[in-house]
RNA sequence: GGCGAGGUAGCUCAGUUGGUAGAGCACACGACUGAAAAUCGUGGUGUCGCCGGUUCGAUUCCGGCCCUCGCCA
């Protein structure tokens, strides 16, 4: 059977569209269940902030890989990948279609193809890495780097904190580092299992509309109450990360705004990139319009 | 009405001892392998408020005017 994926920017209308697919295959006997590709949806305890799907719309389509982690807890996409296959190889082996639906690239595509990740640093050292950076600045460790591994240090650039700080946690490890450019694969066609990649984009104008709107209704909903009991429970390095949640702490719901919708042009750079991507634009269409979409484009291919 | 401060990029501002100007943010494009809602790279012509004067040359100096903010009447 084949796998739908649905990609696209942060309200967009994601969610919607896979609810009303799943719909359209359950009218044809298909027992449909979505799994989420999505860094932030995996926390308990951040929905609103994040945007998971609503008890409403779970009762009509089941939703995987959501909310299931304490927001204590890091997360990463190492771990991400291993769940989220055998999530769809299960969902395969009882005969039921997997909806992949998310927003976070690199969670859709560890999900979708084989990527060889590296193994995750020991706690222990990431922290003393991140210190280090803190203390001496990224361009002190990226020297380093150079030392230590020319190579793994001309792929990435002097400022780039993060990756400076996993390369050089591979080093202390006596791992390759990571592939990086036409080799590594990340941008690889070949899906584990037959896959219908669909990317929803919009008018960029309305888009960002649609998010100012959004935030608005986070606010209106509880999302501040939400962030302040993540925050006092103890909020992980990574739940942190969520679009909203150091800006509702400080109560700057324009700095919200505006990150989500710098996050959303890199969702669309990213979907531009991704081979196979099937388009639709859901500018002047609703979720069900989109879905029937989906399902025509889907027949289309199944026979070919 | 008087005194003071100011009018420079979409926004907040810096600057030019006179040779037509640059940061941050926004915005656009790009990169992306166990932090990815993360992290990073590239992109800056804008009547330098308006009118006039001095000057080879004025956004910069001088005069007038307009507007904004503050204090005093």
């Amino acid at each position: 059977m084949q796998l739908v994926a649905i990609f696209g920017p942060t309200g967009v209308g994601k969610t919607a569209v896979a609810v009303a697919l799943a719909e359209r295959l359950r009218e044809r006997g298909e027992d449909p269940v979505a799994i989420s590709a999505d860094a932030l949806q995996v926390y308990q305890g951040l929905g609103r902030l994040t945007g998971t799907a609503t008890p409403e719309q779970r009762a009509r389509l089941e939703h995987r890989l959501v909310g299931f982690i304490p927001i204590t807890e890091t997360f990463s996409a190492g771990e991400f990948a291993a769940l989220a296959q055998s999530e769809i190889d299960e969902a395969l082996t009882a005969g039921r279609r997997p909806i992949v639906v998310g927003g976070t690239g690199l969670y859709l595509q560890v999900a979708l193809c084989d990527l060889d990740l590296r193994p995750p640093p020991p706690p222990s050292v990431r922290e003393r890495l991140l210190r280090a950076l803190e203390r001496r600045g990224p361009e002190a460790l990226h020297a380093e780097l150079a030392e230590r591994a020319p190579t793994a240090a001309a792929a990435i650039q002097s400022g780039d904190r993060s990756r400076i700080v996993r390369a050089l946690e591979l080093v202390e490890m006596g791992e390759d580092p990571a592939p990086t450019g036409e080799g590594s694969g990340l941008w690889t066609a070949e899906t584990r299992h037959p896959t219908l990649l669909c990317g929803l984009v919009m008018n960029r104008d309305v888009l960002y509309e649609r998010i100012d709107k959004r935030v608005e209704e986070i606010l209106a909903t509880g999302g501040a109450v939400e962030v302040y009991r993540a925050d006092s429970a103890g909020a992980s390095r990574t739940a942190r990360q969520a679009l909203g949640f150091e800006e509702l702490l400080r109560g700057d719901t324009e700095a919200m705004k505006r990150r989500t919708r710098n996050y959303a042009k890199r969702q669309l750079t990213w979907m531009r990139k991704l081979p196979g991507v099937h388009l639709i634009d859901v500018t002047k269409l609703g979720s069900a319009e989109a879905a029937a979409l989906i399902l025509a484009a889907s027949e289309g291919s199944a026979e070919t």
